[in-house]
DNA sequence: ATAAAAAAGTTGCAATTGCAACATAAAAGG
DNA sequence: CCTTTTATGTTGCAATTGCAACTTTTTTAT
């Protein structure tokens, strides 16, 4: 999530007496390293403090899907995404997590502190700009062909983009794996673009041509 | 959505209050209508009092998606899902919407109502439970073949249902649209299915056999 | 620096899917 | 009640996709 984190407009000093008030855990993990086991079937929630990660889940085929890409401050958990029984993150990177049981987030302390107000609009950003991701998500998977899936994913990322040139988020496998399509299959249809003078690539710095 | 609505916890007095505090406008519908292009661009929530719809895009193939189905105390509009430009909301029956500008519901008036407080949390987790229902809803649509996609989708709907007997909540046109395939193929995908053994079907009752 | 592992890139082929074009059944509308 | 529309059900065929099995390139680790 692009969000500024949860915490966004608090002040630091506020900030610490929260993290405090929420007996916030504070963890870190090796690249590789699966993180989510730790919170599962708990209403944790985790914000991303450093590092990045994936939430993967694998189908009985054994086929990988690519759920969402964690960065810094991103925030995730069982409220954010269904992290089901068969869901799992795992680092891409050394990082750093913060956990808090999203009870304490969201239930109004009896002191009726003034930044909690601040808080709970700030999940509920988080909330709703994670919902528009996963309406985007669901617009390129319910694309019929794969070159429609790449095509309306490239539009999403070129659209702000000078000449619209943007960097791959992932490599061509991850790409696969989060388009659900099979990986050879793809590289095809991406020639097949390049070859239709749809996408120019370099790499993973690729360009969507105007129509 | 299945949530109670909005103002779920709140006393009608209150609601009636509210009501008037937010401006909110209540529209009637026939069926077949339109229903969005009145609240799009503005950060417009409606709330389902009577009747069906669908949440609908058509690409620019022709195909057209099953978004969502809207129900009685459905919740939708631009935070709850991306109900960007080329998505409509069309009556199924005859309904009853109530319109509410979002900031007027998030935004804690300065009077500091009591029940503010239950309004946000019903807010928060009717975001959540959408969240959950997007997700479902990817983990269908990123299965590779029609026949996965369907044995997951029934799985869902077979999943608390004694026998697994489920009735579909869609015509067999619209589930094709709702699964984002071709209906010939899915009908044939069904048939398949049946021969294998995995379901039963008389109309739209389906039995999910256990495996 | 070099070996090992992972990613990128290819290709043939079989299986699945979408498309088009139907027939039949059911539902809606007057 | 009859007509018209919509939904269901089928099929052949062409196009797309997934799968398997590779080679080459790049990255990672020692």
């Amino acid at each position: 999530m692009q969000v500024k984190s949860i915490f966004e407009g608090i002040n630091d000093e506020d900030i610490t007496k929260m993290l405090k008030c929420f007996e916030a855990r504070r963890m870190q993990f090796k690249k590789d390293r699966t993180i989510v086991t730790n919170i599962i079937n708990v209403k944790t929630i985790g914000i991303m403090l450093k590092g990045t990660a994936n939430m993967i889940r694998y189908d009985y085929n054994g086929n990988r899907s690519i759920i969402e890409k964690l960065e810094e401050n991103s925030v995730f958990g069982e409220v954010f995404s269904r992290l089901g029984n068969d869901i799992s993150v795992v680092a891409t990177s050394d990082c750093e997590i913060l956990f808090i049981d999203y009870e304490h987030l969201v239930k109004r302390c009896k002191k009726g502190c003034s930044y909690h107000c601040t808080l709970t609009n700030n999940v509920l950003r988080i909330l709703s700009s994670k919902i528009v991701e996963l309406n985007q998500r669901l617009e390129i998977l319910s694309k019929r062909s794969i070159r429609d899936k790449l095509l309306s994913y490239f539009e999403l990322l070129a659209n702000d983009k000078p000449n619209r040139i943007f960097l791959l988020p992932f490599s061509y496998t991850e790409l696969a794996d989060y388009l659900s399509v099979d990986r050879s299959a793809m590289m095809r249809e991406i020639k097949n673009l390049k070859e239709d003078g749809f996408i120019r690539t370099n790499g993973r710095r690729i360009t969507l041509m105007s129509y």
